[in-house]
DNA sequence: GTGATATCATTGGTGATACCAACATACTAA
DNA sequence: TTAGTATGTTGGTATCACCAATGATATCAC
């Protein structure tokens, strides 16, 4: 990468450098599955949490609401996901992953490990966790 | 943030909510200057560079060169950046910044600063060090 | 109980970032 | 000279992040 000095000199820059790497990794891996980002953690807190509401949804993924509701519609219209109304607040809808739902978020596992494998490879465990804890103090 | 433990325990995606974080902080002060990150790459390459062509300005900050076209016309209508024709080579537009791209490019370069003051805080220099270390050998 | 307030899902956006393909023009190399 | 290549432009697409407005429903204050 023969970026200029000004940018290769911002921390920043190379923090959102390292991540863009990881992120075209993970597009690449996901992509292979017919997935995106969204849909992963929409998944993954399913295969978390159970049966939950479109809020906590958005709380375990970080989505905003409008994009929770848009990425469940296509979870549900792929049969990944069933939806019903809360029998106890009919402003909810729980949603909750079906078998085949299961078997991908499987599927996904896996990949996303192989992605963190890609990612981290350049550095030793030692390192990764020296990495992590920076980070986290970031975040 | 409670984000769910599949999310919270992968890598990836420590690494992308620090660099999310640092995006976040670099977009409202960018926005404070009424610039966005792209329009900051192209200027702050010229400042390095000079007069150059375009397809010269994508490689010196990582963007598509349809993505530069845009940019630079958009920094052109603001008086930032002027195009001339190169005479040795009539295919290349060479793109240099005027007076008051130049101030611009200067303002930025203080709020990035503060940015990087920002985003880096809950950290010592020791630790930047040792977190670009690292950065640098995954990208 | 009722009126005000808050919450939830939905709809319909916006902007930034990162790409891609096709094209006309202009240059280069065989 | 001709085939191929480089450059800038145009016109897309997908992802991610976020925002406002709305109707339906619950909850709280009184």
């Amino acid at each position: 990468m023969a970026y200029t000095r000004r940018l290769a000199n911002l921390a920043t820059w190379q923090l959102s450098e390292a991540a863009a790497r990881a992120h075209r990794i993970l597009r690449e891996y996901l992509d292979g599955e017919n997935a995106n980002g969204y849909e992963y953690r929409v998944l993954a807190a399913l295969g978390d949490l159970g049966q939950i509401s479109q809020v906590d949804l958005g709380r375990a993924t970080g989505l905003d609401r409008s994009d929770i509701t848009h990425t469940v519609r296509k979870l549900e219209a792929r049969r990944f996901v069933s939806r019903e109304s809360d029998p106890r607040d009919a402003r909810r809808s729980l949603v909750e992953l079906t078998e085949a739902g299961r078997r991908m978020l499987v599927r996904l596992d896996k990949v996303i490990q192989l992605v963190q494998d890609e990612v981290f490879m350049p550095i030793t465990d030692a390192e990764i966790t020296v990495l992590l804890g920076l980070l986290r103090r970031l975040s």
